[in-house]
DNA sequence: CCCGGAACCTGAAGGC
DNA sequence: TGCCTTCAGGTTCCGG
């Protein structure tokens, strides 16, 4: 699932071979891909622009054009392959869900492939349009310890929920979320609200670190994702925690458990990550009953197969 | 306003 | 073996 770290190693690797290309044509196979405006008037958009700048903003891929911009979002199971002048994509292309292909004046093509077709392209003159809505960059140098402090003050929603709305920081997705936890070992569940001083600063350190780590392993390939060169991403191989239900904790071996937070299931160890149970009932706004299925819910492993 | 949950979508995996 | 159900999670929308 492409988040930041994903987003940016597309980015970097895709940027020598668009920039300075015009784009000669798209052939869209389905043009359900297509968000923003209608797709006659999107293909009017961008046919023949040429791309000046290709940027990410949270997990938005964006191609600066000469006129306008060309944004693309991949979802779950999106994925770019650029396929250079003088190679044959048959073999890459067999099987797969191309869902649209755009063709560059060097005879590169890249193909946008979406196994379960939710990713979107827009083209749009303003691109805050479609990303002006984000919160902060987490790796920008403008998101301080006080930045993230004054977020997590605003929600009383569970910490991972905070962590992965787009509006609040961009880019931070499940996987991350469930690591930056784990670094910083507090339990997902937690109040964003009632997180301590001490704890908000360790999670500052940890989402700044995992997202540095994901993008020098050139991103995770836990699913569909690859790099635009074919190869997959290594990222997921240092993950100690997000998909390892039931494995061992690399810290103290306790078996990783699995809860389900705002319905997305979230992975981290029930003793390097205590829930501290007073906090929950004090600052958290949902009803009683949800409070008390979830107090449940984390001491129960909830999971019907074996191990 | 804020939160939780459903819908969107397809393929993999588990259960019977 | 094969059909059916469930699950995966980024985003948006709706209802309480």
């Amino acid at each position: 699932m492409p988040e930041l770290p994903e987003v940016e190693t597309i980015k970097n690797d895709l940027l020598p071979l668009v920039v300075g290309r015009t784009i000669e044509g798209i052939e869209l196979i389905e043009s359900s891909i297509v968000s923003t405006p209608r797709p006659d008037e999107f293909l009017r958009r961008i046919i023949g622009r040429t791309v000046t700048g290709l940027e990410r903003r949270g997990k938005y891929l964006i191609f600066r054009l000469d006129k306008g911009y060309l944004i693309m979002h991949m979802r779950m199971t999106g994925s770019l392959l650029a396929v250079p002048a003088g190679s044959d994509a048959t073999e890459a292309v067999r099987g797969a869900r191309v869902r649209a292909i755009l063709d560059l004046d060097n005879d590169t093509h890249l193909y946008f492939f979406d196994r379960r077709g939710l990713g979107k392209m827009w083209a749009v003159g303003d691109k805050e349009e479609v990303v002006g809505r984000l919160g902060p960059e987490p790796l920008q140098p403008d998101f301080t310890p006080d930045v993230l402090k004054g977020i997590l003050a605003l929600h009383r929603s569970p910490v991972k929920a905070v962590l992965t709305d787009q509006q609040a920081i961009a880019g931070i997705g499940n996987m991350y979320a469930d690591e930056a936890l784990f670094e910083a070992r507090i339990n997902p569940i937690t109040p964003a609200s009632k997180l301590s001083a001490e704890q908000v600063g360790r999670l500052y350190v940890a989402i700044r670190q995992v997202l540095q780590s994901g993008i020098a392993g050139r991103g995770a390939s836990v699913d569909t994702y690859f790099r635009p060169g074919g190869g997959l991403g290594q990222a997921h191989l240092k993950f100690k925690v997000a998909h390892r239900f039931r494995k061992p904790c690399p810290v103290c071996g306790t078996p990783i458990e699995r809860v389900m937070v705002r319905n997305r299931g979230s992975y981290f160890c029930p003793h390097c990550q205590p829930l501290i149970k007073y906090t929950l009932e004090e600052g958290d706004s949902a009803p009683r009953k949800v409070v008390q299925k979830r107090l449940k819910t984390h001491r129960v492993v909830v999971q019907s197969n074996q191990p």
